[in-house]
DNA sequence: CGTTCTAGAGAACAGTGTTCGCGTACACCG
DNA sequence: CGGTGTACGCGAACACTGTTCTCTAGAACG
């Protein structure tokens, strides 16, 4: 959270304070009125700056976009690192749906900066290369870990995903293995990638309402839905269904 | 696709020719620029029209673009209606895979699209009440028509949710089954809710650039999470993995 | 034929992102 | 401590945008 040191002159800190504060004011306009809505200008006069004054801490309104998606997702990565770290170690199965409920809180306790980041960026255009911000990695990193712990301890047996992956498939994710420095085997990292896959879809869906309306309880569903995937990688520790109540129904 | 009959009268069929004519000028500029670069006065350049009278056809711009986002669930739809009545009747995992794909194939040939109706809609916030916008259904309904005659024959025993779902769950999911008439138990519901999941999640994932850059054949992935999916559904007839090559391995 | 109404033009307003040139006050260095 | 450079902010300007008026030519209808 705090930074690590104090290499930074008294002007720039400042700067950083300015920069601080313009991504801040931003972010109201951002949660007020969509991704669509920020206006330099009307950051600016929030701030009583000139709109011009602006460009001397980014060069572009997408820039400053850009930013705010990419703290976004630091503070996910954040969240969920939390999450993982307070959850109790020896279940995993809770471990993975504390992680889970820490994500779909988070996104609904900063739904437009999730839509920034997964949605359209409200920028001119999708970028095509995924920077890897590094929140994304370590978001993700997080959910693997729950994974790769579980695999560990014996509780997941990936092996039945073997005869599903062709040999480039396999190659690949060998490939991807050595990339990220991981130790998880081929059929692990399929099996991340469909939990990884399941819990995104289920936070896109409902955050831009597609869920059926008839389901109130979301939140049971989704316990549900984290559950189940997890069982369906081939975990085989214990789990309690109905677990605590769920704090979020939905959202609004 | 085409209408039913001629109700109009010539004025009305040349008023839905320029409106046509708008919507794709406008769809044009949509895979052009994306969604924040749609604007009004470039479309009514390039038809050769004062931007006030496109205000004869659409309220606002938002409109415009909310119609833009209908039609293209509606295609979507269509595509996937053509698919489910193309694919071979007698082997449910064959045409659950048709399916998906033709979803797949329609995502990366309408990429704006689908990001205008599954990501933010580029319009100033989302629309928080997600309106039942007649392509939705029928989308959603060809994927759970995929379901309900695997479960029909036999080749799906969705039971094993029986025990996931808390009875506040299965309650909301037999309301559901009222309000859109089907027939489906709400075991076999939370089996549809959990493949629409990674469906969706896994589109989105990849159109947005948040699957790991090292798997290249992202079509071998997809079908195997596809098939994954129905087997973790409780499907026991027969899979052919390594099914037929995949067209599309990345967009672009 | 006369009336009605519609498609479109054109100007105007408020707002936007972005650029450029000009001061000025502050941090740094000799 | 005094001079100097530079980062900062201002203000005007340009080229856009969505949207709303008023007004007119012309087609459709009775």
């Amino acid at each position: 959270m705090a930074s690590v040191t104090q290499p930074v002159s008294r002007r720039e800190r400042l700067r950083l304070a300015t920069i601080d504060e313009i991504k801040q004011t931003a972010r109201d306009q951002l949660d007020e009125h969509g991704a669509a809505g920020v206006s330099l200008r009307a950051v600016a006069r929030a701030m009583g700056l000139t709109p011009s004054a602006l460009y001397r801490y980014f060069t572009s309104r997408d820039e400053l976009i850009a930013a705010l998606a990419a703290d976004g997702f630091a503070s996910l990565a954040d969240t969920l690192e939390e999450a993982f770290d307070l959850a109790p170690r020896d279940n995993h199965a809770r471990r993975w749906l504390e992680v889970t409920r820490a994500y779909r809180r988070w996104s609904h306790e900063h739904v437009t900066e999730y839509m920034l980041i997964f949605g359209t960026l409200g920028l001119g255009y999708t970028p095509p290369a995924s920077q890897p911000c590094d929140g994304t990695e370590r978001s993700v990193a997080v959910l693997f870990r729950c994974m790769a712990e579980a695999i560990d301890a014996g509780l997941i047996d990936p092996s039945r995903f073997a005869a599903e992956l062709t040999p480039a498939l396999r190659a690949e994710l060998e490939e991807w293995r050595a990339d990220t420095r991981n130790t998880i085997p081929p059929e692990g990292l399929a099996a991340c990638l469909i939990v990884w896959t399941q819990l995104h879809g289920f936070l896109s869906l409902e955050l831009f309402g597609h869920l059926p309306p008839a389901i109130r309880d979301v939140g049971a569903l989704f316990d549900q839905q984290m559950l189940d995937v997890l069982l369906r990688c081939g975990y085989q520790g214990p789990v309690d269904f109905v677990p605590g109540r769920q704090e979020h129904g939905r959202p609004e």
